[in-house]
Order: structure tokens, then C-alpha cells, then sequence
DNA sequence: TATGAATGAGAGTTCATTCAT
DNA sequence: CATGAATGAACTCTCATTCAT
């Protein structure tokens, strides 16, 4: 409609034909939030769109239908966490030090996006079938992998107890942090907004706690 | 359970009057099992009445509504964990000793019961707020303060890292077990249908893991 | 229950054989109780049973089914009514002063029952179809001819205007007792709980507005 | 949008766009037809629905619930008969006349509209608690105290009997109406579908019987 | 792109009625 | 007579998805 004033009479860059669409990005904003307050059975399509300021049918312009747009979602927040996790499996540290850096990091998200974490921790691995089995399940694996070859690395550096599988190691780290945010998710461990001391100390406590579950007993606690 | 007293000496069919109605009984194992399959909102209440061979309208004489009926699951299932950490915690051994107890003891429910392992571990934090915010949350918060008071314990024993804080320390076990055994019912960890060795390798491995969260550096893993 | 003890000692009356079953009084008595307060299709059949403190399935043993049994209530209710009516009508006095007395009686009842006047007043002229073209209809019927007999009589005997159809004359006459009794019941023209003085102004007007509704401008208002 | 300064000089149709949708109409209109057939509780959403010639689903577009829906066919009506007594009251006669007019408008109505007189007539009274705690007792309660104005503002002119509580006699009238309403409607007072002198004499005779419960013995019979 | 009216299958819940005991 | 567990049809309401504009 404003189209039709002036087309490109000045010569403007071509208005962001290439980049995400602004309204495609509010969708997936408001979808992240809405899920994460409402879990996905008991966020609508309707919110997401009305959370965006957008109409009702724009969803389906841009997203195949509500499965395909929460899995967006989870894609788009695992790969930070994965692009994370591989950026500190690359850099230099010992696999605990790294480890710990994963960890917390993920605590930190929470700081600035509990929404997100909400979404990660709580939502992600209990959804229906259809997401399962699809790219969030493999996603999911793909996170244990990385981890697990953290664990593997720590057990030639001679830190993590041998005997170990590195699938249960990285699952047991994993445990840790997924639960402890549970408990903070949910208030159990924190209060529901925590300062910046009590995550420090959460972060710490985390960190030491699934550190243990695969340091050999000897070890020296580096990652701490 | 009561028979076994001297109930009916005369070897009468105990008449189990008073006892639970049979088909409520039908119903709550249907639940369990169409529970496990397909999740709570990929269960039909129609699914759940045709399994267990009773008519639709029942379900509903003895249960209020849907999430009654799964709440009634949840609790009864939570009411067998709850009641073995408990006898654990009454029974002898040290603190190490008891939490490897529970630990052996849900791994081992997996394997005789993996459909209420799987509703416990998979769909109970994740359900609506109906439930998030009645009992099955308290009862949650119950098995987590059991498993904390057993960390304080182990605290006091001297084996256990004085500086961890037991919601945290019960935190990370739950959560090293949870994830453990997410990746056995998602057949990411073992065979959907472990054998007796994998089992107990993996119990093997999981306490070993459980444990290292919360043990001191040097104490003796005495847990295993 | 403490028949038990002593059957029949004294020799006396076989008990009620002949006689209506007590528990079928009950249940019609709890019937006009709960179908007044929560109307008809607000009240179930388990609603009556309970409040009849009787089991549900006996409901079924005297009522073919709902609709019967709320025929009965209806029935018997309008019952008393009709006879008070035919009673007052085979008695003595002008039909003005038998319209009166009509119109009184009708109100004392609602002092004594106000649940059955409700009953009869706001749900019998608007139930299903399965009462209207039943019983139901055909005694609202009797009772409008029953009036009607009286209009006419009372236009014989010249104190009735000759021209007015005595089926609208009683039509009008039971208008304004319906009327104003469905105020009183909703508590719109006096406390839902009148006093009796108040009761009787009630009786004085709702009178003076029925008869001013048939007589002839001139008669004297002789039944007051 | 700016299109409708001078909207349709070249014949074009009118745009409506900001009118009332066309298919929300028509759900209101098939409600009143369908509630009028059937009653509140025999009629169901389903059957407005394919009355209206409309997918299921839209009725709960516009309307919350049947509740709302039948309320609002409710409202509406009202809102008409309202309108005519208001302007009636401020027109010019006096007060017996004004009634007289009132009530031959509701006649004239069941005359165009039988279906909408069934519904007020029969059904607003006896409709759900919802309801009659809503808006509609509220309108109930707002006609009875129009025409009790207008009583009032006839004994003040000195046709109508003085001592007459004014809220006693609107319910008169209204009764008065209301039974040979329903009268009509049912076919006891006269065919189903009457014709226009049958029309005439009713409306005659329940003019005459309605002033009469209100009208000083003396009065000159004005309205009629 | 963008809108939101329109669609309709699906799920939960109620409740009159039956029936074995 | 009396009980209440058992049945299942009927109905309301939800919400993902489509489509005309």
C-alpha cells in the first residue's frame, strides 16, 4: 500500500529482502515467551500471534503449522547453547575447565533468559511424539555427544574416572545441571528472580557437584 | 496383604468388601500404561476406559475428571518411591550407603515397570499447572527434601563435602539418576529393553556418578 | 432399623401394605424440593435420591423415568390446587367472592410452600414438550376452564362484564395471580420470606387486580 | 475506509464494512428461531449452527458461550419492546391510554413475530441461573418498573385506583398480558396463526381486562 | 505480505437409564 | 424392595488450520 507513493525513488536500499522478515522474528519471540509460560499444550496459536502483535494468520505464512514453529524455537535457543558448547570444546582448558564453562554458561542464560531456559530444561525433552522424534530429539543428542566427548577428553587427560561411559558422564553432567535449573525454574533451589550472589553460589555448588559425578577421586577439582 | 494375618482361616474367597472397587483398580493401571505410551495430552480418556475394558462413563464415577485420574497415577506411583527412600532412610548404613540404595531400587523399578518409570521421570515435572501447582508438586518437593535430609547426613558423617548445600547435593542425585534414566527409556543410554548386565552396569555406573557429586574428594566410595 | 427390634408386639396395622411406600413419599417430597430450588433440567436424578436419602436406582423403581417423575410432582401439586378450587366452586358466594377466595388460597399456600408454588408458578407452563403436550398441559387446562366456569357464571349473574370471553377472563385472572406470585417468588415485590402482614396486603391487592380485571365497572367489589 | 464520504453514488452497493456481520446476524436470527422451536435446553449449539446455515465452530466466534448467545437473542428482543414502552411513556396520552398502547404493540408483535413473543413470553422467566441472575432479570426488572411509572403517573391523574401498589399493578398488566400471551402461543385462547379480526378482539379484550385491574371503579375506560 | 472470519474434527464431561446383586 | 456400579449417547467447548480478500 505505501508501495504505491513512492517506490524506490531514492534509491534505498533494497528494503531487507534478504534478511528475516521483522514479523517472523516477533512470532518467534513471542513464541518463545508463550511457551515457556504456558508449556505447549497450553499455548495457542492464537497467543503466539496475539503476543506478537500480529494477525492470526501470519503464522502460517511463515511457519508450516504449530510444530514446526516450536521447533523453531527450540532449534534456534539449542543453537546457542550448542554453538557454546562448541566454541568452548575448541578453545583451550582442560575437559573439566570446559566443562565448568558449559555449565556455566548455561547458568548465566538463565540469568538473562530464564524464558528460554524454561523452555530448554523443562519443555524439551517431554513433548509429543511428533518432536521426539524429529529434529529436537536429535538435537538433544547431538548435546549429549558434544558432552560426552568432553568426558572422553577428560578421561586420556587422566582427570575422569576410566571406567566411566562417557554417554553416562555426560548424561550424569547433564542430570545435574538440568535439574538444579529445574529447582530454580521452579523455586525450589532460588528464588524464582535470584541476585547476582545467589548465582554465583549456584554456580558454584553446580559446577563442584557434576564435576564430581565424573572426576576421578584423586583428581584435582581444576574445573572449579 | 492384610489376609495373610488370619483373615479367613475357613479358606472362604476373601470377600474384599470393603477393598478397592476392581475396575477402579483396571482403570489406574490402563492409565499408567496409555500414560506411558502416548503422554499426558496424547492420552484420550476414551483411550484409557477401552484399555482397561470398562465403559467411558466409569473412568468418571471414579475420578473427577482426566487429571484426577493422572494425579491419582502420579501419586501412586510417587507413594512406592516415597514409601522404599523412606524404609532406606530408617534402615541401617550410611548415608553413601542408602542414597546408592535408592538409586539400585529406581533403577530396578525400570526394569520390572518401565512404563511408571517413564510417567514419573518423563511426564511428571511437565504437566499443566493443575498439577505443576497441586500435589504432585508437593509430593516432588517431598522425595527431594527425603533425599537432602539424607545429604545432610552424609554431611554430618563426614563423607559427604561440608560446603555443599543438600538441596543441591539431593538436587544433582535426582538429577544424575532423572537423566540417567531418560536416556534408558529414550534407548539413547541402553536397549529399550536392557538385559540383566546392562542393568547392572548401568546402576554400576549411575551411583558411581551420584555419588561423586556429593562425596568428599577423599572419602571412601562406600556406597557402591 | 429399630424395627428390629419389636416386629409387630403390639398387633399393630400391618404395616402400610395398602399404603403409599414410604420411600416413594420421599422421593416425591424430595423431588418438588430440589426441582423447585435448581429447576427442571438444573436438577438430576441423583439430586432427588440424595436429598430423599434414598438409593439412586429406586428413583427407577417407582418412576418409569425423570419425566414421570416430575409429572407426578407436578400433578400432585396442581392436585391440591384443583381441588381447592372445585371445592371453593361447588361452595357458596357470588363468583367474585369465589375468585377471591381462589386467588387467596393460592397465596396462603406459597406462605406454607413456597417451594411448591414456585414449582408450579415458573416451570410448569414451560417444560420440555414431552410435559406440554402431556399431562401437564391438560391439567393447566382444567384449571384455566375451571375459571372460566366461574367468569361466565359471574357474568350470569351480572356482575362480570357480559362481553369479555370467559376463557381470557380467566386467563387474565390467573395473569395477575402468576404475576405477582413470580415477584414475590424472585423477591421483586416483597421479601422472599414475607411476613404475614405483608402477606395479606398481597392478598388485598393481588384481589382488587384480578376481579378489577372481569367486573363490570359499575359492580360493587364484592370480593374483596 | 476514507471510500465511504460519499459511498455510493455510483450505485455501488453499500459497503457495510463497518456494520454488524452479516453471518452473526444470522446465528442471532436462527437462535431465536431454533430456542422458540425447541425451548433453552432442547435446542442445542449444533442446531443454531446448521439453522444459520453456518460451520459450528462460529458460533463460538462471536458468542462465548450458548449461555451468551441466548442471552443476547434475549437482549435483543427486549431491547425492542423497551424502546416501544419508552417511547410510548414520553408520547403523548395519558397513562391508560399509554397502556393500552403498550400492550397492543406486543400483540401486534406476535402478529410479525410469533417466534420472538414464544421466546419472551415463555422462556425468559425459567431460564437458567445464569441467566436469571444476568442481564435479563435485570431487563424483567427494568420493564416491570416502566410500566409501574406509568401506573403511578395514572393515579396521579386520577384514573387509576390510588391505593394500588404501582409495582403490584405493572405486574398486573404485564400478567395479564403475559398469560393470554401464552394462551395464544399454545392455542388455548385461540388458533395457532390467528387472523387479523381474531388479532383485533384479542387485542380488544386484553386491553379492556389489563385497564381493568388498574382503573378506578369510575374511571372513564379511555385506553380502550 | 497480511488479515481474521470461517471451518470442523476432536476431546472432556454429564447424566439418564440399566442391571446384577 | 433396595443398592449403586456400570453404560454410553449426547452435548458443549476448543483450537489448529484454511482461505477469501
Amino acid at each position: 500500500m505505501a508501495r504505491q507513493r513512492n517506490p524506490q525513488e531514492e534509491g534505498q536500499p533494497a528494503p531487507l529482502h534478504e534478511a528475516e522478515p521483522e514479523k517472523r522474528r516477533a512470532i518467534l519471540h513471542a513464541a518463545l515467551k508463550v511457551f515457556a509460560q504456558r508449556g505447549y499444550h497450553g499455548c495457542r496459536v492464537a497467543d503466539v500471534a496475539s503476543e506478537a502483535g500480529v494477525a492470526y494468520g501470519l503464522v502460517y505464512h511463515y511457519f508450516r503449522n504449530k510444530d514446526e514453529l516450536l521447533e523453531s524455537v527450540f532449534d534456534e535457543q539449542w543453537k546457542i547453547f550448542i554453538g557454546a558448547i562448541r566454541a568452548i570444546s575448541e578453545g583451550p582448558g582442560s575437559a573439566a575447565e570446559q566443562i565448568a564453562s558449559v555449565l556455566r554458561f548455561a547458568l548465566d542464560v538463565f540469568r538473562t533468559a530464564p524464558a528460554a531456559v524454561r523452555v530448554l530444561i523443562l519443555e524439551v525433552p517431554r513433548t509429543p511424539d511428533v518432536l521426539r522424534a524429529g529434529s529436537t530429539r536429535q538435537t538433544f543428542e547431538l548435546v549429549t555427544r558434544l558432552v560426552a566427548e568432553m568426558v572422553a577428553r577428560g578421561q586420556r587427560e587422566g582427570d575422569f574416572r576410566p571406567e566411566l561411559d562417557p554417554l553416562v558422564g555426560a548424561a550424569s553432567v547433564l542430570g545435574v545441571l538440568d535439574m538444579n535449573l529445574a529447582g530454580m525454574v521452579t523455586g525450589l533451589l532460588t528464588a524464582p528472580q535470584p541476585s547476582e550472589e545467589e548465582l554465583e553460589r549456584m554456580k558454584h555448588q553446580v559446577v563442584t557437584a557434576a564435576l564430581g559425578a565424573v572426576l576421578a577421586p584423586g583428581a584435582s577439582r581444576s574445573g572449579r
